[in-house]
DNA sequence: TTAGATATAGACAGACCTGTCTCACCACAA
DNA sequence: TTGTGGTGAGACAGGTCTGTCTATATCTAA
């Protein structure tokens, strides 16, 4: 408890393994690669994050809920269902359009730490089950929530594709046909059965 | 040029790699791993496959035309677009219920090498532009090729995302709503402007 | 000023990585 | 018997990996 702030050192450590990481991905990104580019000495790093995989996953943690601090903002701008999902499309837009993107950091997490016991597995699924909830929660105002979850799960699916279509230099392509499928998808899960 | 065939230990190789590659990640098998578990000397290994890359780029190529040649045997059992978009999501059902399924090898090759440039990641490319291209040629049968395009490309986002939560765990919700929403974007596409 | 926490540089261990190289082996031909 | 050419086993080089440890330096708070 000395010092400005409590952890200045150690958001200063996620924020340079994030930057790593993306580029390069988990196991190709070496602990001494992180502490040269950070400018910190290799224990620094090993008192807040005693294991790589812990490193990992506080990266992971701290993107996922920046991420979802972008999305509820973005949800007060917008008030039909519809326009939500709409805003969250435009928000993936400039994300891919970004010239740093590299694609989604928690599918490549998903990619390399194949074991769904892992610590880094959990991570990641909890990342794309706490999207998928927040599209949930848009739909059930409009429609039945079993409706609801499966336009969830139909769009969260989606965009997953998207983001893989666009990591592989399709973006217009990517953009366009999911706005196209998302109001597809929403207009068939209004339809009466 | 003794020996019985041509290349009966190579492809012994490709299938050693590919069993490695699927459970561990491309970066975490190691060579030494492969000829170990494969069984054969070192320089048999690098007799055939001068670098990792070109064995990792082999492993994919044989996959995908392996994928391709299942692809197209299936297509012919069926005879309408929409049936034969079905088959192949049956196809992945059967594979996501496969309980060495471990996501997708593509899609995880291009989370591990993000260099657009690398060829690796143009392997991983093509194999998406193959699924993609398939797809669209049955859907031209059917409607105007920018539609059948369009609806060709969102079909594959959907597909690469129902991968991506069957292997979250979720392969029910997955199968289910990609069918469901599946029809929803045919039918879009089949919609007067 | 002094105590205590925090950061530093960097050596070190032990394992693993890719890729090269040597040498023994073995089948077969002359 | 001697030669030849493909194959095997595995030592080796040189680098990188994660993680530990020591000894020194800096900063804050009492």
């Amino acid at each position: 408890m000395t010092s400005s702030s409590p952890s200045a050192k150690r958001q200063h450590v996620v924020d340079t393994a994030y930057a790593l990481f993306r580029r390069d991905g988990f196991h190709a990104t070496g602990i001494d690669r992180i502490i040269a580019e950070a400018d910190i000495a290799k224990m620094t790093m090993y008192r807040h994050f005693p294991a790589k995989d812990e490193l990992i996953v506080a990266v992971l943690e701290h993107r996922a809920a920046r991420f979802e601090r972008q999305l509820d903002r973005l949800r007060a701008t917008a008030d039909t269902a519809e326009a939500k999902i709409a805003t969250i499309l435009d928000w993936h837009e400039r994300w891919f359009r970004d010239p740093d993107f590299h694609g989604c950091l928690f599918a490549h997490a998903l990619a390399e730490f194949g074991d769904p016991d892992h610590p880094v597995f959990k991570a990641a699924v909890r990342q794309k089950n706490g999207l998928r909830a927040r599209m949930c929660s848009f739909l059930e105002a409009e429609m039945p929530p079993e409706r609801a979850e499966a336009a969830a799960a139909a769009l969260l699916m989606l965009i997953e594709g998207a983001t893989l279509m666009a990591q592989m230099g399709d973006v217009d392509a990517a953009v366009d046909n999911a706005r196209k499928a998302a109001s597809a998808i929403i207009a068939g899960a209004r339809l009466p059965r």
